[in-house]
DNA sequence: CTCTAGTTGCAACTCAGTCTCAATTATGAT
DNA sequence: ATCATAATTGAGACTGAGTTGCAACTAGAG
């Protein structure tokens, strides 16, 4: 199912109202590659002549994340990304402390490591955060790794 | 080695001082059991006479940190909590959405993937977080686990 | 004991995100 | 198409966790 049926359907199915500003959310929502903040988000949209309020957008992430379509990554210090799921499968991340970087790993073997732990503690996983944080290869080289953890 | 002989040898070493402030921080830090937040311990300070301006608490956790005494759990929308590793080994988390109760979990495999993945990626870890969201035991049998993801 | 770099408390500040509320609008029913 | 109503919006005030500038204080080396 395309996108925004899914999301139409989402929309109707929580009796929610598609507004000429999830249009133009949606639209860049899936448009954008890689990881996005909301003033990434916000700018992109501003630029494109679609006026959406900071409000505006942080009442509707939560939305798209509830209908699947983009996933929020919680960075350090609470800042918050997101990322288009569409299309994708579950994965995590690598975030280097030099440049900033984001890469992405996936382990089925961690994942299924995880199942086994929560059903040993009779524990109910809702979902997960698993980061790594260094260096990635261009920035370990000089001298950077040095830097202590954040 | 004693507890409070390496913070001393960790703060000479970087030319800190050993204060009233730190003496008296490093002492309940050490009695706390479980996970513990700013306002916990501030506020047990305070009970004990002992007067730490929160100023001071938010520039000390990080030394203690950085001297390998407690540990930073960073929790969901930044809310950072410190746990004792004074004769504990790494573990990471479950949190409850329903009790807010944090369970342990360790699991050497995965952090020989997680070695694994950063060695092929060519990645230098400094740290990682891994936390399981959900539910505990007593909170998903009573309907609360219907409760999205927070 | 003296000197100085490190430390402290306070209050002002930042930053991400949330909330309030009056005005606007999507949608289902007539 | 028109209406009624509940959802939505933008602006700006507000929150909470954490940070920072600064003047007064103090540990610890010499
Ligand atoms: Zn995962
Ligand atoms: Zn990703
Ligand atoms: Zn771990
Ligand atoms: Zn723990």
């Amino acid at each position: 199912m395309p996108a925004a049926e899914r999301f139409a359907l989402y929309l109707s199915k929580h009796r929610l109202k598609m507004t000429r500003e999830r249009r133009a959310l949606l639209e860049h929502v899936l448009s954008v590659r890689g990881h996005f903040d909301v003033d990434d988000l916000l700018r992109r949209l501003g630029r494109t002549g679609h006026r959406v309020s900071r409000a505006t957008l942080y009442r509707n992430l939560p939305v798209l994340v509830e209908s699947g379509l983009i996933h929020k990554v919680e960075m350090a210090r609470g800042q918050a990304r997101y990322e288009r799921m569409v299309g994708r499968h579950h994965h995590d991340h690598m975030v280097c402390l030099g440049c900033g970087d984001i890469l992405e790993f996936e382990s089925p073997e961690v994942e299924r490591i995880q199942e086994e732990v929560c059903r040993r503690k009779r524990f109910v996983m809702t979902g997960h955060t698993h980061q790594i944080r260094g260096y990635c290869g261009s920035c370990a080289g000089d001298g950077r790794a040095r830097g202590k953890e954040r």
